[in-house]
DNA sequence: TTGTAGGCGTTATCAT
DNA sequence: ATGATAACGCCTACAA
C-alpha cells in the first residue's frame, strides 16, 4: 500500500484553492496590510490545510536576498568546531545575527578552496575569521560583490574589521611573568595552517609575538628564537610542544601559550614531567575559554571578549549590506585583560630551592 | 570619485560576449563534455575576465536542490554551540558531509518556532538532535517533505534514527560507582529546555536514569527520588547542583553526571567544599568530551562516539535523500562504554574513616 | 482591494 | 555540437 505522495502546494494551487490571484496570496503572507483582514485570514486558512509554505530558494531568488551570514574560515569545519574559541565566537556570531534577521551558514573550504566555497553559499554577506596573511583568495571572494568582515586580521585595510589587541594582551601576560621573576620563558605559538605566515608582521601570532617580546624586554629579558615553538591549536599540540622543548634541554620556568587549549596541554605535559604548577613552573594562556577556569590549577589567561567580537562583526557585516551607501570601513579594536588566576606565581630562586628528598 | 559599481554578470551577458546561447555556458560549466573542447575553454575563459559566478540561489531553484544539510536544535545556537557535545557531533556531521559533497547548515528556532527556522531554510533535509520527547513541531516539518533523522530520539519510529546504548552506558557506571562499595548516590540529571518531560521514558534522560537504576540495583542499592537533580547543561549548572544537595543534607559519596560538563562543575563544587576526589567522593561524568581527560583529577565517564554519531546521521540522511525508492526508516544504535579515570574510587568506610587533624 | 504580467538567473527539454 | 524556449516558484510594479 504506497501512501500517495503529493508534491509540495505552489502559491498557484493557494490562490486556486482560495479563488484569488497570487498575488493575494502572496501579500496574505509578506504584506497583509494591503488585504483586507478577513480575505487575509481566509487565505492563511487554506495556505494552512493545504501545507503550503513559500518556497525560500524562490523567495530568496525574487527578493535578491537570502537573509543568510557566512561565516568563513580556512580550516575544515570538522577541525574548527572543535575549537572552544570558535564556537564562542559563533555563539555570539549567532546571538546578533538572530536579534537581526539573519541566520548563520559556517563555511569552510570546499575541495581546498575558499572561493568556491563561498560561490556555492547563499548567503547576503561573510565574516572571514582565523585568515592568516592575506590570503590569495579572499580578494576574489570581494570581487563577487559581497560585503565582508574581517576578524582578528587588518590585511586588508579596505574591508571592515573587528581586532583585539593581542599585542597589548600578550605584553601583559608577560609582563605578569616578568614581574613574577622569571627570566627563562617558552613561547608556545600558534602553528599556521599553510605553512606560510612566519614573518607575518599582521595576524595574530606576529602580534602576540610583538607583546611577549616587549613585555619580557621591559625587564630586560631576551626572547631567544628557539624558545618558541609553534604548535597545532590543540591540547595534545600544547602538550607535545613543552615536550619537546623540555627534550631539547630547555628548562624554562614560565610558560607563554597564546591558546588556552594549548596551555592546558601544556599543564598536561608538566603533571606528566612532574613539574608542579605553579611551584615549579607558570603556564599563562591566551582566550579565557570557559574550561580555563576549571583546569588544574586554574589557568592564568589573557581574556579577550571573543562573544563580543562574534556579535560586533555581524552588527558591522549587517550595516554594510542593508546600507545602501557603502561606507568607508569600520575598524574596531577591543581591549584584552589579564586573569590572573594559580597556575603563575613567582619564579623558583635557583639558590635555595630544595626538591623533594633527593637532595 | 565614485566607483562604478558594476552589477554582477549573468549567464546572458557570458553567452553574449562569447557569441554563443546561454545553454552553452552553461554546458561549459556543468556539463563539458556535450561542447567542443575549444569552445568549452572558450566560454570559461570568458566568464573568467568577465568574473562570472553561477548564482548559487537560481540554480537551486532550477536543479531543485540545494546540497545542504540542516542541523535542527530546539535551543538557540548560542547556547548549543558552546556545548562541546554539540560541536563534536556537528564536527563529525561536517566531515560526512564534506565527502559526500553537502555543506551544513545549523538551524535552531526562529522567533520561538522550530517549524518557522526550518521553513525559512534551503535545505534537503534535516537532522534533527537534542529533541525532547516529540517535539509537536517536528511531525509538522516532515509534513513539509524533507527528509528526517532523529538523534537521540526514537520517539517518531517511522522516522530513520542514530542512538546511542545510553542506558547500558549508564548501567556500567552505576554498576561501576556501586562495585566500589558505593551505597549513597546523587544523580544531576539533564534540565529538559522546556520543562516537560520528566516521565518522559524514550528520551536519553529517562533511559540513563533507568540504565542508573538498574545498575545500582544490581548491588541493592535503591535510587531515592530526591537523590536525582535536573541541571542545565553547563559547568555551572552542575556545581549549583551538587552545592544544592549538600545543603539539602544529603551526602552521596558517589556522583553519577549525565553528561561531563556537569560532572566538571561537580567536581569544582567539591573542592570548594573541600570534599577530596575521589578520597571522599567519586564523581562519574558521561559522554566523554575532550576536556574529561584533563580535568583535576582525570574524569571517570562514559564514552559514547559522538562523531561517529554524527557521522552516521549524516550517511543516512544523504541516503534518504539520494535514493528514489523511500526505504523503511533505518534505527541504528551505537555502543557506549566506561573510561575508568581517576575521580572515581573505592567508597570511603564510614568505619574507619579518619578525617583530617579535627578528629 | 485585487489582478495581470514581467522579472529574478539558472537548468532542462527538445529540436536542429 | 549548439540553440530556442519553457520550466523552477515567488515577488512586485503597475493597472484596474
Amino acid at each position: 500500500l504506497a501512501t500517495t505522495r503529493s508534491r509540495r502546494p505552489r502559491i498557484a494551487d493557494v490562490a486556486r484553492e482560495a479563488g484569488v490571484s497570487k498575488t493575494a496570496v502572496s501579500f496574505a503572507f509578506n504584506n497583509p496590510d494591503r488585504l483586507s483582514p478577513e480575505t487575509a485570514e481566509r487565505i492563511r486558512g487554506v495556505a494552512e490545510s493545504l501545507g503550503y509554505q513559500p518556497h525560500p530558494v524562490a523567495r530568496m531568488l525574487a527578493q535578491q536576498r537570502t537573509s543568510t551570514l557566512g561565516v568563513l574560515t580556512p580550516q575544515p569545519l570538522s577541525v574548527v568546531l572543535e575549537n572552544p574559541f570558535f564556537s564562542l565566537f559563533s555563539s555570539g556570531a549567532a546571538l546578533a545575527a538572530g536579534r537581526l534577521g539573519y541566520s548563520l551558514q559556517l563555511i569552510s573550504p570546499f575541495h581546498g578552496s575558499l572561493a568556491r566555497a563561498v560561490a556555492r553559499a547563499t548567503i547576503d554577506g561573510v565574516i572571514v575569521v582565523g585568515l592568516w596573511a592575506d590570503h590569495p583568495e579572499v580578494e576574489q571572494i570581494h570581487q563577487a560583490g559581497l560585503p565582508m568582515v574581517l576578524v582578528d586580521s587588518s590585511a586588508l585595510p579596505h574591508h571592515s574589521s573587528v581586532m583585539v589587541d593581542d599585542e597589548g594582551g600578550a605584553r601583559v601576560a608577560a609582563e605578569h611573568l616578568a614581574g613574577l621573576g622569571h627570566r627563562d620563558v617558552l613561547v608556545i605559538a600558534i602553528e599556521p595552517p599553510q605553512p606560510a605566515g612566519l614573518g607575518d608582521t599582521e595576524g595574530i601570532v606576529g602580534q602576540r609575538l610583538r607583546g611577549y617580546r616587549a613585555g619580557l624586554q621591559s625587564a630586560g629579558v631576551v626572547l631567544a628564537d628557539e624558545a618558541v615553538i609553534a604548535s597545532p591549536v590543540t591540547i595534545d599540540g600544547g602538550r607535545a610542544a613543552l615536550m619537546q622543548a623540555w627534550e631539547d634541554g630547555l628548562r624554562p620556568t614560565g610558560v607563554l601559550a597564546m591558546g588556552d587549549v594549548m596551555a592546558i596541554g601544556a599543564l598536561q605535559a608538566a603533571r606528566d614531567l612532574r613539574i608542579e604548577v605553579p611551584r615549579m613552573m607558570s603556564i599563562v594562556g591566551f582566550d579565557d575559554i570557559e574550561f580555563a577556569a576549571y583546569t588544574d590549577p586554574p589557568l592564568t589567561t589573557v581574556h579577550q571578549p571573543v562573544r563580543r567580537k562574534g556579535e560586533l562583526a555581524v552588527e558591522i557585516l549587517v550595516a554594510e549590506i542593508e546600507d545602501e551607501a557603502p561606507d568607508r570601513p569600520v575598524h574596531s579594536c577591543l581591549e584584552a585583560r589579564l586573569i590572573p588566576r594559580a597556575s603563575s606565581g613567582p619564579a623558583p630562586s635557583n639558590t635555595g630551592e630544595v626538591r623533594g628528598v633527593a637532595i
